[in-house]
RNA sequence: GCCCCCGUAGCUCAAUGGAUAGAGCGCCUGACUUCGAAUCAGUAGGUUGGGGGUUCGAGUCCCUCCGGGGGCGCCA
């Protein structure tokens, strides 16, 4: 991605707020270590600095004395940490007094806080934002491949609110990741085959033969597969029936393999519809259809290894006991069946094979399985049965669990039962509530656009709260919730990038690059502040695994923004003043739209 | 029996082992002839489930208890 801006990589380092502070930081640290030297106090290992926590003020502080103190108290000093703290940050500062870059030094609660001058700053930050456009706040290229698996949903069955958060989940994940300048592969894992599909296929071939579908395809095949469940579940004779249209299956029957491709098809042509009104993309797609009979030959090789232990001739599965083969007595990672006892296959019969595909095809470096979290155990299982059968990259595998999304009362939703909230249902409401609120606070845009307009906040309406709450939370889905356009939001966050287009609009042209000469207001500076720390929120996500991340950041952004427009005129005031706000205005609005962008949310220019 | 996750304001949630635990919603009070009020300003609201421990410093790490959810040889 960018490739126009690769030439940029070689000097820009991943933190620009720490590149421009690079110089005199580490001319500080270096002064700061001779100074205690000097007066015979212990020199911790690292001295590192961290933004203070001071509304309106901008510099960095170090804990530095703290550690040294703490030093002194173990090596057996009475000493009060804190108090010798504050004294020894006293001392230094006056012996080093006063220090090149800063407007000021001070010792405060232990702390050794330097606060630099924000105008000879401010210009810097906004010019580096402008300067790199939509690439700023990205990293440098890691020389590294990582596939980011996630989606996996079944064909013949529903799409719904649970799936959402995966997909939405994985999607930012990806994008977090290629913009922190990693090679990324975004693979989705398709269910096409198992007992879900053959009960489809009875119920099909038994009920609805030579159905077609009208309207919403993936509807349809949810509504069948509904059927089929019940059917199956609750009468034995259909069950058997089932079977034997599994046992067709076997043998490749080709009438069977016909519908099954033709049906098939259908899902998977309604689930790009899905993604492509997601706006979701995929570089490829594994199926399970494809690594099935990879993962029997597999099975076999285990069994002859002697890692598995095939029971088959006393009824049993083939199974791997893995706390047995690492010689663990707790129990750690228990048993995992590989095959079933009549010799179907079963999820870790084609993961397998997956992963090892995954790693020798595409060359990854790292592989991530975005998938829930009661998948946990089997998936750590997964993992350490590579490692053991020699295949080293299973530590290189990565399980980004989420909670599931459950409905009102604890219900679970469950695609069999039919408990579910339909994607469609889901995003044609969110659309509705968004273009009647479009309509009554802009009537006079055209039609196409109020749509348009719907349709973008309508989404990140939706997206937002799949990505703003922790992971290991379970979510809990309520319509008035999920719909709401008001407070922390996507909206909110859109609407910021709109006010500040608009301010820019009104000025025509962005103004060449000045420093300010007028005293920056409480609110430019924590703007400033906060623009600066793009690139190092977009580091801690993709380093942590946690587009939350982003999510909290984009929301304090356009939070600090609205305060800034609301509280210093940009068109209003006098030449000077104006042409560096509206500079500021437009660096803000752009790291919108980048944070935005990674969260796979739109920002609209207006709404 | 073993393992994992959650518990923070009335509700929904934030918070690199750091400085005075922050938002939104809801409640109450203000600001539109003003760059767009999908906004902003302000009030109130907390023993971070309880108890120990580690640390100079714990919502965050460790132990334990309580409450809730989930997982554990042929489901996916």
């Amino acid at each position: 991605m960018f490739a126009s801006d690769r030439s940029r990589h070689a000097i820009m380092h991943r933190s620009e707020e720490w590149m421009m502070f690079e110089q005199e930081l580490n001319n500080v640290t270096l002064k700061i270590r001779q100074s205690l030297k000097r007066l015979d106090v212990p020199i911790p290992d690292q001295i590192e600095w961290v933004p203070t926590p001071f509304e309106g003020q901008w510099g960095f502080g170090t804990n530095a004395c703290f550690q040294a103190a703490a030093v002194e108290a173990r090596a057996g000093k009475r000493v009060n940490v804190p108090a010798r703290a504050q004294e020894i940050a006293e001392t230094v500062l006056n012996d080093l007094s006063p220090i090149a870059g800063f407007i000021r030094t001070v010792a405060e609660r232990g702390y050794l806080n330097l606060y630099i001058k924000p105008a000879e700053y401010a210009q810097r930050v906004i010019d580096i934002v402008l300067e790199q456009g939509n690439v700023f706040g990205h990293g440098d290229p890691k020389n590294q491949r990582v596939m980011v698996e996630y989606s996996q949903p079944n064909t013949h069955k529903a799409f719904h609110v649970g799936h959402l958060r995966n997909v939405i989940l994985g999607g930012a994940m990806s994008n977090i990741l290629e913009f922190e300048g990693y090679d990324t592969v975004r693979a989705n894992y398709i269910g096409d085959i198992g007992w879900h599909v053959i009960q489809w296929l009875w119920c099909y071939l038994r009920f609805h033969a030579g159905e077609e579908p009208e309207g919403d395809r993936t509807r349809w095949m949810q509504d069948i597969y509904s059927e089929a469940s019940q059917l199956v579940e609750d009468n034995q004779e259909f069950e058997a029936e089932a079977r034997e249209v599994f046992a067709r299956w076997e043998h490749d029957d080709t009438e069977l393999i016909d519908l099954w491709k033709k049906t098939r098809q259908c899902s998977l042509e309604g689930f790009n519809e899905i993604y492509d009104t997601l706006g979701e993309h995929f570089d490829v797609f594994f199926y399970e259809s494809e690594v099935e009979k990879p993962g029997k030959v597999l099975v076999e090789e285990l069994i002859k290894q002697e890692l598995a232990v095939d029971e088959r001739p006393t009824g049993g599965p083939v199974v791997v006991k893995l706390d047995e083969l690492l010689g663990l007595e707790k129990e750690t990672y228990r048993v995992l069946v590989i095959l079933r006892s009549d010799g179907t296959s079963l999820y870790a019969t084609k993961d397998l094979p997956l992963a090892i595909k995954k790693f020798n095809e595409w060359q990854i470096d790292k592989s991530i399985y975005v998938i829930d979290v009661r998948q946990s155990l089997y998936l750590k299982q997964i993992f350490k049965l590579l490692e053991i059968m020699g295949f080293k990259q299973g530590k290189d595998c990565y399980h980004l669990s989420y909670e599931i999304v459950n409905l009102p009362g604890n219900v679970t939703i469950s695609s069999r039962e039919g408990t579910i909230v339909m994607f469609d249902d889901l995003i044609q409401e969110a659309f509705r509530r968004a273009h009647e609120i479009v309509e009554e606070k802009n009537p006079t845009l055209s039609e196409n656009q109020k749509k348009e307009i719907a349709q973008i906040v309508a989404l990140g309406a939706l997206k937002y709260p799949m990505l703003s709450v922790d992971n290991n939370k379970v979510a809990t889905f309520d319509w008035e919730r999920a719909l709401d356009f008001e407070g922390q939001a996507a909206p909110y966050i859109q609407y910021a990038h709109v006010r500040a287009n608009s301010i820019l609009n009104k000025a025509g042209t962005i103004p060449d690059p000045a420093p300010p000469n007028h005293e920056l207001e409480v609110q430019e500076i924590s703007l400033l502040d906060h623009l600066s720390r793009f690139p190092d929120e977009v580091t801690r996500s993709a380093n942590n695994y946690k587009p939350l991340t982003i999510a909290n950041y984009a929301y304090d952004l356009a939070r600090t923004f609205s305060e800034f427009y609301q509280h210093c005129p940009v068109l209003k005031a006098e030449k000077d003043v104006r042409f560096f706000r509206l500079r500021l205005t437009a660096a803000a609005k752009q790291t919108l739209a980048n944070s935005l962008r990674l969260l796979g949310i739109k920002a609209p220019e207006v709404m």
